[in-house]
DNA sequence: GATAAAACATGACAAAAGTCAGGTTTACTG
DNA sequence: CAGTAAACCTGACTTTTGTCATGTTTTATC
């Protein structure tokens, strides 16, 4: 387990929440946070749960999922180091609004609501982050509510891939980048059922568009992808926030 | 058409973004902001058209939709008199991400995004409306995606029919309540062929959950339809903004 | 109130994707 | 490194929904 971070040393959380911070705050939100560590497959918070306050990943990855009434999930988005999570709190919600559970062993920093709202008393800088923030989410999730309704299961699969792919690789979706989940979250994200996504994986496969290691999926072929899920020319890969 | 709506004793416009101005301050937004009579079918603004201010419904109602690689039209959600829409300037985007439609007779005040954004500078509280607003969109949409990857059709359309019904009468959603609007454009919320509402609706009628008059649908048993929605005991009918 | 256009309706068929059941491989744990 | 659980895979079948074609009703406009 690594030590406790240091807001003042930090290299990882989202500057552009904090970047306006005097020293001197830092450090009192340094002091004011919690940090605490989660073993891959354990939440962080429960839908329905108390919000509590924010959160910033500090190392590993998290994903969030709602459940539907009949228990099937369905992962809303990924969170990967740097960024804040929990915003139910900031939104005037009494109780989250989605389950986060940790996918990999991670390192999570807690902020209290009403420390986080004090600082946006002083800091209203933290305002525009948060509203842009909230506006590119809400973009995401109109462009996915187009995606689920129009498209099929294959050209999600594709859109999706493209998405992680970009997500999860810092300089971005490149050909032969490795992407590291079961195909039921795969299904989860995209929609359908784990079945589907295995034989349209097996295709992608015999199409020569990704190749198969276990549960490691290689991306060969991110043109043709590309193309796959519409991302023709006119628009560029959706940002990975989605 | 009507006379040039004033800001000052509008009763209609949305308190809650404009509550704390000074009357100083709403005769100033009062004389720079425009209003403009649209009829139904006109478009307001088109997606990836430059975003110039915010809108604010005086009367009528709009329809706001993307449209897909196909050209086919998703609803995202309608507005209703005094709400605000077009917030894509203040988000940030220099374009719209989103088509806006009258679907009705309409007047529309629109304000400048530099003078909201002065508006903002004196009056934070306004980021605060702002955020809880994006939040519940955001939470609409993410509730929208679960519909659309777990619920067939038949479901979806009861859930569609309560949710619309509850936007359009402020009241609340009630028996023989009614709703006019095409089903093509019921097609384009609930995501599906428009034959396939048709035949769904032709079944609802015969099980008396609605009455259909030509184009009004009258609905007869909300009981029922939320039972068939999934709306039962635990969740409450969505948030009308979606 | 006649006429045209749009919206609505229905049937037949095809395609997409889900479900269930049975196997195999992979990955984790003691 | 053996054993076990979880993940992955494949086939057969069913259901849901979309598409296309054609006809009827409603609504709007002159």
């Amino acid at each position: 387990m690594k030590a406790r971070p240091e807001c003042l040393n930090c290299n990882v959380f989202d500057r552009s929440y904090f970047s306006d911070l005097e020293n001197s705050d830092l450090e009192i939100l340094s002091y004011e946070k919690s940090a605490s560590f989660y073993k891959a497959g354990q939440i962080v918070f429960q839908e329905d749960g108390r919000a509590m306050g924010v959160y910033c990943l500090h190392s590993g990855k998290i994903k969030l999922y709602k459940v539907d009434t009949d228990g099937r999930e369905q992962i809303i988005r990924f969170v990967t180091s740097g960024e804040l999570f929990g915003y139910s709190s900031i939104l005037g919600s009494r109780f989250n609004l989605i389950t986060a559970e940790a996918i990999e062993d991670s390192v999570i920093c807690f902020i209290d609501r009403s420390f986080f709202s004090d600082l946006i008393l002083k800091y209203p800088g933290i305002n525009k982050t948060l509203i842009s923030s909230l506006g590119s989410m809400l973009n995401d999730a109109e462009d996915k509510i187009i995606s689920l309704a129009h498209k099929q299961v294959r050209e999600r699969l594709a859109e999706a891939l493209l998405v992680l792919c970009r997500k999860f690789h810092p300089g971005g979706c490149k050909d032969n980048n490795v992407l590291q989940l079961s195909r039921e979250d795969l299904a989860n994200i995209v929609g359908s059922a784990t079945e589907t996504i295995i034989r349209l994986l097996s295709e992608f496969r015999e199409e020569g568009l990704v190749e198969i290691q276990g549960r490691r999926i290689i991306l060969r072929n991110t043109r043709k992808l590309k193309k796959l899920a519409g991302f023709e020319g006119i628009k560029s890969v959706p940002h990975a926030s989605s």
